[in-house]
DNA sequence: ACCTGAACACCGTTCAAGT
DNA sequence: ACCTGAACACCGTTCAAGT
């Protein structure tokens, strides 16, 4: 059936391949379905992912734990456009750090059907050099210094991740809190943990 | 070729599955790779797990998190036979909790190419009735109660399975720490997490 | 009960070809 | 550059059959 202009971009199958699999699951998703989501011979993707299902994966996971996982995100466009500052926080280092750990906790439930492509790909620093910026400015804040930082912010890290992977391991039961509960436990452990990281 | 006493078992079935994933990854592992490892045709397993590849990673994930799990697990049958009463653990609650930690820890990190598997699929209470035991009677020991031992299990279990993934995540970079440097920023962890959860 | 072997629908990927 | 369509090797699973 001739060409076919699809505007396919890396992005929009990011997108679509996200959609399947927060409808069906990783294991729903095959590149022909994918294609047929997409409007487009399955081969298509191909051509921007060479290395195929494996790249897409890596991308996926990047995308999944990228930029928006950052806390208190800057309104994107709305002012100052010229010049790249973004405004200083100035809300004391634990309301910062939870801010952070709440956005990265909600965007990894957000694609919780993925969550076990992070597994084993690694993005550098989740979230990016201004996330890893914001931690490490505010563990300094509360007292940190040298490896402190460092072992705090991977401590943190830890917490996070693991604490959603235990609540979507444990939603499918009978006794699962509601998410209202979900977010008191994991607020619950995040204050321990910066209260002992700081004490 | 006539008759074939493979003498399958799922315990052997679910060995050779992690022995391939150990070697070839996740991905690696398919039904009729298994078969082969096996010395049989890919369709005996279904004999086994009647329900299939789902069936058999199901049953992956709960041996992986299971008994063994436990931390100073008792030693098989070399004394006390007749009686199942196993001994008083009489170390303070924190070195309980650490050594159970430790184990978990061990475990998920010996078999970390199954480590995805555990995402989406629970096994009720890693580890079994004993080791929800040991944590509870540690954590009221430390003074918890009530909402309080529940909320500081979770957050136990969450920091130990994400400081496991944050591990195996980055393991293929440049700058990833040594065992012994991982090992002991797990340390420095949980000794934050008790603190803060038990004061 | 336990395993085989052929069969079916589906999969990821390659490759030559179209525009 | 971007997409198609046929082809290949491999996959999970069903089913009838063997012992």
């Amino acid at each position: 059936m001739s060409r076919n202009y699809a505007g396919l971009s890396r992005e929009r199958i990011i997108l679509e391949a996200l959609h399947i699999i927060a409808g069906r699951g990783l294991g729903g998703l095959s590149m022909r379905r994918l294609g047929d989501a997409l409007e487009v011979e399955a081969m298509a993707i191909y051509h921007h992912f060479p290395l195929g299902k494996e790249q897409l994966f890596n991308a996926i996971a990047v995308y999944v734990t990228s930029p928006a996982a950052v806390g208190a995100a800057p309104i994107e466009g709305e002012e100052s456009e010229g010049t790249e500052e973004p405004e200083e926080d100035t809300r004391p280092w634990d309301v910062r750090l939870t801010a952070w750990a709440d956005a990265y906790r909600d965007r990894l439930l957000e694609f919780s059907g993925a969550l076990s492509l992070l597994v084993h790909r690694a993005p550098p620093t989740p979230g990016g050099d201004a996330t890893r910026a914001l931690i490490h400015d505010a563990l300094t804040e509360a007292g940190l210094g040298g490896e402190d930082v460092e072992r705090a912010a991977d401590a943190l890290h830890s917490y996070c991740v693991g604490a959603v992977v235990h609540q979507v391991r444990h939603q499918d039961e009978e006794e699962a809190p509601d998410s209202a509960e979900s977010r008191a436990r994991f607020h619950h452990g995040l204050r321990a943990l910066l209260r002992g990281l700081t004490s």
